[in-house]
DNA sequence: GTGAAAGCGCTAACAT
DNA sequence: ATGTTAGCGCTTTCAC
């Protein structure tokens, strides 16, 4: 009770090795007898051992720590960041999360010295507006980021394809007979924007379909976004009957603005999202989506980043995962009244 | 560039006063001429001097940092931690989370352990049923919880009025005429669950309503038990004309077992969730909810820990923050038909 | 008000 | 295979 975390070399004492022993036995370094190495391990559990991290962080060595540094209020992270949790932890390491705020002023520099301080790496699922990167670059510590950061990014990335993603929900549009298909962008800060704006294009001029400028409405992934774009779409003359959104809270965004203008879905607009975040399947009507693998994204970062830490070259400098389309009751044929 | 961050005693040797000056003149400790303070805080800045919280934790000094540890992929935490994130950095704390797993079968201890050499505190969100109180009491070091845990927990709790909030919802669907109110409980291992079902059955009581206890569905705060909870109650008869669910998410779920069975909200039943998460606006109907200021939770449980951290009484052992009634649409009075 | 010494718990480097 | 030495960057004594 007095002592309730014993040191290292307490263990070392009652094991009746030294010091530098009993660290090797514990941490699984080679060096040492099996008999010893499990005559250690057996007395550092029943003595109740605990690595002080900060302790082995001070002497250069490795804490078995990652760190996460995300906006955590969106659905998008927090699955992400569920994902790499456990794969974290499958592997023996530990996961500590910075919680980013909206709009942070101040020099990153703060937070990336504190990840420093802790973790053996980081993952950084980054604000589009950020000068994290540099920070992140000067820091000399492994990092992964999620979703492509472009050709200046030092780091390798996790991403899911949102080109096919985009071309297979515009696919799916075209298929049901839709002709006049909008699309609400992303933020185009971010690759995955980008690319699913590409891809829309891309598809459109495939299938022969007109691309009207006027329905792109641009949006930045926020719900309100996707209110104010659906607006400007339903303006439209003739109006478009249905839209690919860039993510599902877009697309909520979108779905509101429709029922205000009086119309239906999918009666009268068929809405696509992007995500498939839980709410999505519980909206009504149920929404049809894209669904990203967000879970396994964020155990891929993970598993990239041990192989940084470890000193391998990263496997691949950019990863990305395939996309599943979603078919709920967002989407239907256009009613002959509208293909007009 | 060699050396990106230069420790304390560089700092001390350029301003030319002892380490221990530095230290003292950089921390705000007392013991230094005002002079002397602020030239070595600028030399500090300067440099680029960033405090090593590793070090200065294995010596025995306070971090600044904070730990929370929670399950992050409920909207309810990830718009607590925003908040308290905010307070933290507004006190000069740093903030990191541990993010906990759906079903930790884990002994909790290691996560404890790391918090501790880390961070000079704890709030603990925790999951229901878990041990956690009992090792973070053993580990002496100063905790916050939220959601009150019962006579047994010794920590200091921040929680919103549940029984208060419970009340207003249930006068709410009385006063449009609802005779017939049902409630689906939340996870009852949780005082705010109790304290919501409690106030249903006094406000039930007060008003003269007849209590019904198959009325009452048990539920635990999931979506899937908000579904499940809501097809028992639809298969009564008579049927509710109302439901108080104890959290939106299962409102959401119940919303989602009425259109299965063919009825309408709220034409059918009117529908009352709690939390008042951001999409309970975008739903169609909007939610009806009692909001808790998720956000001023963080903010109050940062508060109380840093109290607790300079060694001060915590304020209140127990801090309650008032809800709000918001109305939208998917309360209305029960139709002459149903009132039978 | 200021400084010197000691040590927090651990690991890398260098013995043996 | 094991032990010894040194030191990570800081703060707490306890001097002056």
């Amino acid at each position: 009770m007095k002592k309730p975390v014993p040191t290292l070399a307490e263990v070392a004492k009652v094991a009746g090795v030294s010091q530098m022993t009993a660290s090797r036995a514990i941490n699984n370094r080679s060096g040492v007898s099996k008999e010893k190495r499990e005559d250690i391990q057996r007395i550092a559990d029943e003595m109740g051992y605990v690595v002080n991290r900060a302790a082995q962080r001070l002497s250069g060595g490795r804490t078995r720590v990652i760190g996460v540094m995300a906006q955590l209020h969106t659905t998008f992270t927090a699955e992400l960041v569920l994902g790499a949790g456990g794969a974290a932890r499958a592997a023996g390491y530990e996961m500590l999360v910075y919680s980013l705020p909206d709009n942070d002023r101040r020099p990153p520099g703060s937070v990336v010295d504190l990840l420093r301080q802790i973790a053996d790496g980081v993952i950084a699922l980054l604000p589009y507006e950020s000068d994290y990167l540099e920070t992140l670059s000067a820091a000399h510590l492994p990092v992964i980021t999620v979703d492509y950061r472009g050709e200046e990014s030092p780091f390798p990335s996790v991403a899911s394809d949102s080109y096919e993603g985009g071309r297979t929900a515009v696919r799916h549009l075209a298929e049901l007979g839709h002709r006049r298909i909008a699309h609400i962008t992303g933020n185009e800060r971010l690759a995955s924007a980008r690319d699913r704006r590409r891809a829309y294009l891309d598809t459109m001029a495939q299938l022969g379909l007109a691309i009207d400028p006027a329905q792109i409405a641009t949006g930045d992934f926020s719900q309100r976004s996707g209110f104010e774009a659906a607006n400007r779409l339903l303006a439209l003359n003739p109006r478009p009957t249905a839209i690919f959104a860039a993510n599902d809270i877009s697309a909520l965004g979108a779905i509101s603005a429709i029922r205000d203008a009086g119309l239906r879905v999918p009666e009268d607009l068929s809405v696509v999202g992007f995500d498939d975040i839980p709410v999505a399947a519980q909206l009504h009507p149920p929404l049809t989506t894209i669904r990203q693998p967000m879970q396994q994204m964020g155990r891929s970062a993970v598993n990239m980043l041990l192989a940084l830490i470890v000193g391998l070259e990263a496997p691949s400098p950019r990863i990305t995962l395939p996309t599943q389309l979603i078919v709920r009751g967002s989407t239907v044929p256009p009613t002959a009244r509208l293909r007009s």
